[in-house]
DNA sequence: AGCGGATGTTGCAATATGTGGCAGACCGGC
DNA sequence: GCCGGTCTGCCACATATTGCAACATCCGCT
């Protein structure tokens, strides 16, 4: 009966919160009785194990197993949580993109951080983010190094906007960028709310190897008021559900494919 | 020296030493029962052999057996909760160096988390950081301006550090600065752990109009590698208890004021 | 809303481990 | 041979960890 340790030994306390940090760092959430039965220890060993590790902060208690840490608080939670499970099919789809080693840009916003999620437990990733809440999070993964592009902070998005953010963005060589957007207008153009966020996403749509605007379904034909510059450059948008097929010929005319995740 | 006693020859100390090492290295972790059972000798005996091993720093005593070093190190969450209640007698005797209207910056440490808990509230700040989580909590204050200071983020301070964050800090115009520190050595001198953040503290104690190190009592006396140069042109040291007083005097006659809270 | 199964909690007992003292074995030096 | 030092094992007792069982909750399903 002994899993993959020596015959006889037990799995030592530190072996076994190693053990679920790890499977918690790739899976994102681990089960009690899955680890019980790994370990061949009760329940209640596991159970007391995560306590400690929620005790020092380095998981999340929920009923039936743990979960990781949301370092996230009240105005951005609640956003997120709308169509969670949209955004969590585009983040799947975004990390497939993704390639150990790769330097990536991760803009500000939800559906943004839904990658980030999704991108939990990669190595050798180098993260460029303007976002506070990414850029924690981010920087909690092993082998995964982080940069913040600094600049004035927008409270409503969390996230470094303004001329300092422009101009840090210049001086790094992107692989992939994930970008949010406020809508996908019914012409098929990606826009914005703000011109600071329409501006800098545009720099980004150019200066990236390849760009993608993550957009959930709530925002197919919505219409904000400032276009994304070059938008067209983008090497796709990635959705959680197909949008109407008159935007996406509208949109795939211009250039950018359309990937929808599950 | 070897005489060989028995037909079933021990192995000698240094044998079982090195056996424990290569272990160790090769699972993580070892168990003393496992271990006693294959040199058969005593566990108490291999209990000695790891505590010999630990006190050269070669690995980490766990109830059971040993590993190696804890990669998990304590997190900032539980960083923050030592010596809480002398963190907030530092943040309170801080905020009251600060009026409305000013341009703070604020370092990264969990004392200088404790300052800026200690701001809440507080109208018509500017502040200026390097730490995500105080960006953050900034952030969600009204009437409050946040700059994030951009560079490589480092996971245990979870703070952007680096040549990016050094540019940035000569770029603002500062009112009072409140700086971590890693400990007051016994000749009266602010001194850090690492070169990038003697450096950064070094140049913010420079630029300021007023700077502060704020420093619990946990750090006099402590012993760390690199001095803060131009510490002393900082108006003073905020602490939670006063410091021996061949401290003070050594501290004071370079220029800083030591300001207990309380 | 109710029900059955899974999960969480708590107190307790069994077992494993940690610690310190002590005695004997062994080694080297005189 | 005697002596001091070190290593080792054994013992007794303190502490930590674990599993179990009884009961409280929660979850998913009808």
């Amino acid at each position: 009966m002994s899993d993959s340790q020596s015959s006889s030994a037990r799995a030592l306390a530190p072996r076994r919160h190693d053990e679920i940090l790890r499977r918690l760092a790739a899976d994102g959430s681990v089960g009690i009785t899955e680890l019980a039965n790994f370990f061949d220890v009760s329940r209640e060993t596991i159970r007391r194990d995560m306590k400690h590790l929620a005790e020092r902060g380095q998981l999340d208690l929920v009923h039936g197993g743990a979960t990781l840490f949301e370092a996230t608080e009240p105005a951005l939670t609640e956003r997120s949580q709308e169509n969670a499970a949209g955004k969590a099919a585009i983040g799947r789809a975004a990390a497939n993109l993704v390639e150990d080693g790769m330097v990536v840009f991760l803009d500000s916003g939800t559906t943004t951080l839904a990658v980030a999620h999704a991108l939990t437990g990669r190595q050798n990733l180098t993260i460029c983010t303007t976002s506070l809440v990414i850029a924690l999070h981010m920087c909690r993964q092993p082998h995964v190094r982080v940069h913040m592009l600094g600049g004035e902070i927008d409270p409503s998005e969390e996230a470094a906007v303004g001329i300092d953010a422009l101009d840090a963005i210049g001086r790094f060589r992107i692989d992939v960028a994930f970008l949010g957007g406020g809508a996908l207008s019914p012409d098929g153009e990606v826009t914005d709310f703000t011109r600071n966020g329409a501006e800098q996403r545009s720099r980004m749509a150019a200066t990236a190897a390849r760009a993608y605007f993550v957009l959930d379904s709530s925002k197919f034909g919505r219409l904000t008021p400032l276009r994304i510059q070059r938008f067209e450059l983008a090497a796709g948008i990635i959705v959680d559900a197909p949008p109407p097929a008159a935007m996406v010929e509208a949109l795939e005319r211009k250039g950018p494919k359309v990937i929808v995740g599950e």
